[in-house]
Formats: structure tokens, C-alpha cells, sequence
DNA sequence: GCCTCCTTTGCAATCGATTTCAATATATTT
DNA sequence: AAATATATTGAAATCGATTGCAAAGGAGGC
């Protein structure tokens, strides 16, 4: 089914139909009644395929999420995506796996599609092999980073201050008389890096000993464990920062088990403020990256910079510490 | 940058070009050599939409996800999702709003796109608009719904037997010596309706009289309230089954502020096994409606019908109880 | 040296829309 | 009534790929 089908039935040239389709003026009246009303009942829809190649544009956005079941990733995919589908596009969201080459991989898969812009959710996006794809394939489009930054004219950035999030929250710990602070990360992005460097700097401007776990499985009995090791190696430890809320909500529960109160005996903050920090009992006390305001800021800059390509912009948040029963 | 550029630079023509993307045999090696040169050196990708039309596929799935916020959801569209993206389709994932004409209309946009393939996710979808969108524009290519069922020859499905579920839950309760069982729904979907029709069933086979709270808001303090209100209205209630994992969460939390012994004093099951009800303190007892291998079978289904346009299969997935906590 | 066969390549049509330009029909002006 | 302006429509080119068919060139057989 196809506009000349329903050019004949209609008894006009495709042409007419293709005006009626797109509202363009000039068209008679009762012509164009006719034209749609044969278009209803025979339920056509134009190919988007033939749309996109004589008009020069897909209509879609891609969207591309560096880990599809952190939820803070997913609802701002989501918003990104609702948002622009409300102005007509189509957009693609897709998970790009955790390699590097698999990131860049997906980056040319939406490039042949053709996309008109490009959002990139999450810290692990920011490594060579995307910078490259992105300046090999799509150095024309605008693209926007959602919590990480490259160095290319036509890519946007919106960055949490992650480093700075951390140090607030030793500084917090430390000024309500906790002289022994933990830290306890589960794996190696560019996020994580950001968090362990401000609670280095943070650590030693106090003068206090870094007491660390570096990585471990990226769960809550994860985060159980890790806590057991951390105490085993200082027994001393009264506070624990958690790199993510999950850990966090493992490590109380462990330390509860143990019969340790919370936060008498440990304090515990997580980062992320993400759902589970909400419904965890005790409720967690977490760092707030803003990773919501993020996308929604993400979401702004793409278009903006859709109708001025020349758009780029880049910010940094603050993050703010939310207290909860764990503090 | 197109085919006849790559051609012009390689002394050869478009079709030689087509053919070498292709890895179409009757290339000479030394010119496919040069033309794959060029095409590195430049960068170049075919465009989708002029391949989309020449060849009358688009090798894309549509995935339409009824509430993105749902982890099985996400979980499950990632799943799928993934599977079709290694076999070299490219997926458009939606959050089709919750209203059915939403839903309906995301259909009608993904039939503009000529997907290959369409799995929708949620029981939700199934209505009247959403059945009348595939049938006027999707007659013919491979549906799957999951938790849901169209009476439609194209269309698939795959089915949680929450009705059963919820039977079995209050059944496990009542021989452990439970007899004032209260019911907890959030709001009303067809799949909730059947959760509550178990419910009413296994009471009544029971001699029970129903306890229920029919609706109340989706999150975790909209668990505890409701659990406030039946316990208001049947202050003899020694067990509770939850909709969702998330208002058991809530409710549980409630009863230990009050005072009840969980376990001992009251009972709790929530619903789907959810990453909530596995990290909660204490880690909730559940009804799992194998969400995941629902996803997992969606897939598997589509993936044959791709191949054979005629295979439709209805399935339904026997839950099971998971006892942690709270039984 | 001529004919056949095979390998390799190019020409041109095609997919389904959009858009420019020209043509026709009608209305308006003088 | 002739000339001009306006409204409406259609023919044909175009977007960027794919592919059937024809053709060119070289190898081998007689």
C-alpha cells in the first residue's frame, strides 16, 4: 500500500496525496477530504523509509544507556525519549553492553540509521573508542553526555560533581565526631574514580588514614561483604560511605545482623539517592548525584541544539547530601 | 557521503560498491581490497532508509513497554532487546503512556517505522484500541504480548498464571494455620484482576471471608497506608497478600513501626519477586510470576515467527512461591 | 585465429515518498 | 471580451541504496 495506491483510488496524483499527508496548503477542500478519507479506510501509513531518504532526516533520536537496570539510567532515558516523542520523533534506546568496543559499536549502528541527535547515559560512555565512533560517524549531529565529558565541537556534557559529593559527605561525617571513615566501592568507571579521588582528598585534609575496599560484586550481599572484609581489616571503623546505594543497603543489613546500631555504632551514607535507599530499612542516608536533573538537562541542551546546531554546552552539578535514618 | 562518492574514489561503479557491502560473491579481490579502503578511509556507512526501501525491511523490532519503571519490564525489553540487536536488527524500545490511546498510537507509529517484529510488554495492552491498532496496522507481521492475549491470528503470547498464584499463596497461608488473610491491590489492570479473582476464589473455597483493599498509590507509603486501613477495618487480620512487591515493602515497614512481629503477628506475600522484595529488611516472602522467563519465552517466539510468519503459540507460565522472611 | 565459457563489472530500473515547475481551470479586472 | 491573477493539480526529478541483465575482457580448447 503505497501513496499511489491511494492516489488511484482516490482518482488524483500522488502528488495530492503527499500534500494532504503533510497539510500542505493549496489543496481543495473536498480533494483533500476525499484523500483522507480513502486513507482512513484503507488504514495507510506512509513509509517512514521513503520519508527519511528524500527528506535527509530520520526523525529519530538515539539514546544510548551505559547499564539499562540502574534506574536512575532507565528514567532518564525514558523522559529524554517521552519528551521527544511529544515533538514527533521516534527515538531509538538501546543498551550499549559494558565493553568499550560494544559502546562504539552501537554508536555506528545508530549512525547508519541516521539519527538527528544523540544522548549518552552514564560515566562509562567517556573512553577513546566512543570519542572515536562519535568523531568518525556522527561529528555533525549533536550528541550530549549524560555524567561525562569529550573533548569534540559538537558534543555536549552534563556532569555531576561527584568528587565534590563525596568530599561533603567525609566532611559531614567527620564534623559529627567520626574519625574513622570507610569507603567502599564496587568496580572501576569513570564515576567511581571521581567519588574514591574526593574521598582521598577529603581523608587527608583531615588527616585521617583511608580505610578502603576497592571493588566487589555490584549487589547487595556484595555491598554484605565488602563491609565484613572492611571491618575485619579496621575493626575501628565508624562510618561507611558507599560508592552506590545497593552496596549500602547490603552493608546495613550485614552490620544489623552482627548487632551493630546504626547510626550509633556506624553511620552509613550511600550514593545515588536512588530507590532502594527510599524502601531500604533503615532508610539510607545517601549522597544525591542529581542524576535526574541530569537527563532532564540532557533532554534540553539535544534541543536546543537540534535547532541550532552550533549549541554546545557544558555543565556541572552540585550534588547535595539527603538524610535519612542511617546519619 | 554516499555509494557513488565511495565509487567515484574507487574508480568502479555503485553496484560494485553495493556489492562489496554486501559480500555479495563475483568481486575481484583486489577490487573489493581497494573499495573496503576507501570506505575505512572515509568513514562511510550506508544509509538505512535508502536500504530500508529497496529491500522492503527495515530490520527493526518495535518493543513497547507498558510502565518502564517496572524492573521486569526493562529487564525484559533489555533481554530481547539484545537478542535481536546480535542478530543484527536494530531495536526501538517505547514507554507507551499509560493511556490505551497512547498505546494504541505507539503501535501506528512503529507500523510507519515497518518494523519486523513487535513485542509489547505488560499486561496492560490488552484492550480494544491496542487489538484495533495491530489489526488495522499490523496485520501481518509477528506480534508477542507478554502477559496478555489477542485473539488475533498474527498475535502471540505469553501468560502468567497470576490467578493460580495468588490461590496457591492464600492456600500455603491458610494451612499455616492463617485465617484472616487480607488482600492488598494498588490499582486496576488485567492483570491485577486476576490476582484478585484468585484471591476471592481460594477464600471462598476456604470459607473465608474476603479482606481486600482495592486500590491504592504505587509506591511504597501507598503499601503502608493501605495496610493502616485494613488493619483499621479487620484488626484480626494474621496475613497479608500484596499486588505488587513494592506495597508489601511499604507494609511490612509499617507493621514493625506499630509494633507487629513479622512473621509471628502477621504474614506477608508480595508479588513478582522483584529486586525490592529481595534487598527489603526483612526480605519479603513473594509470588513469582517468572516475569523474566515470560520475557525470555516473548523472544524466543518472535525469533521463530521472523522466520515462519504463520507460527502463533500461547503459553502460560506457572508461578511459583518464594519463601523468605515474611512466611 | 576463432569460438566458447567464465569472471568481473556497469547500466538502468526500482523501492515510496517529496517538491519544483509547468499546466490547467477558474475568477477577477479592465 | 480579452487579459491577467489565482487556485488547484500533475509530471517528472530526486533521495541512496539493490539487483537483473547485458557486456567486456581474458583463458582455454579446437
Amino acid at each position: 500500500m503505497t501513496i499511489y495506491d491511494i492516489a488511484r483510488q482516490a482518482g488524483v496524483s500522488a502528488s495530492t496525496v503527499s500534500r494532504v499527508l503533510n497539510n500542505r496548503p493549496g489543496i481543495n477542500g473536498e480533494t483533500r477530504k476525499k484523500v483522507l478519507r480513502i486513507i482512513n479506510e484503507t488504514n495507510f501509513s506512509a513509509s517512514e523509509a521513503a520519508r527519511s531518504l528524500v527528506n535527509q532526516t530520520s526523525n529519530m533520536i538515539g539514546i544510548l544507556v551505559s547499564d539499562i537496570r540502574n534506574q536512575h539510567h532507565i528514567e532518564g532515558a525514558y523522559m529524554i525519549s517521552q519528551h521527544f516523542v511529544e515533538k514527533g520523533y521516534c527515538s531509538i534506546l538501546m543498551n550499549a553492553g559494558s565493553s568499550d568496543e560494544s559502546k562504539a559499536e552501537y554508536v555506528k549502528i545508530l549512525a547508519t540509521r541516521r539519527i538527528n541527535a544523540l544522548a549518552l547515559i552514564g560515566s562509562t560512555f567517556q573512553c577513546d573508542l566512543v570519542k572515536q565512533a562519535i568523531e568518525d560517524y556522527l561529528p555533525a549531529i549533536p550528541v550530549v553526555v549524560q555524567n561525562g565529558y569529550f573533548d569534540l565541537p559538537n558534543v555536549s556534557s552534563v556532569i555531576a560533581d561527584e568528587l565534590l559529593g563525596t568530599m561533603d559527605a567525609v566532611n559531614y561525617l567527620y564534623t559529627h565526631n567520626r574519625k574513622a571513615i570507610g569507603f567502599i566501592n564496587n568496580n572501576d568507571t569513570p564515576s567511581n574514580r571521581k567519588k574514591m579521588k574526593g574521598y582521598f582528598i577529603a581523608a587527608e585534609e583531615r588527616n585521617m588514614k583511608p580505610r578502603i575496599i576497592t571493588s566487589c560484586p555490584d549487589d547487595a550481599e556484595g555491598g554484605a561483604m565488602a563491609t565484613r572484609h572492611l571491618l575485619e581489616e579496621y575493626p575501628e571503623v565508624d562510618a561507611i560511605i558507599y560508592a552506590v546505594d545497593l552496596l549500602g543497603v547490603g552493608g546495613s543489613r550485614y552490620l544489623l545482623d552482627i548487632g551493630k546500631k546504626i547510626p550509633a555504632d556506624i553511620a552509613i551514607i550511600g550514593t545515588d539517592n536512588s530507590p532502594y535507599s527510599k524502601i531500604s530499612n533503615p532508610r539510607l542516608s545517601t549522597i544525591d548525584n542529581k542524576l535526574d536533573e541530569l537527563s532532564q538537562d540532557c533532554y534540553e541542551i539535544l534541543s536546543r541544539a537540534i535547532i541550532d546546531p552550533s549549541y554546545v554546552e557544558h555543565k556541572v552539578v552540585k550534588p547535595i547530601l539527603v538524610h535519612r535514618e542511617t546519619t
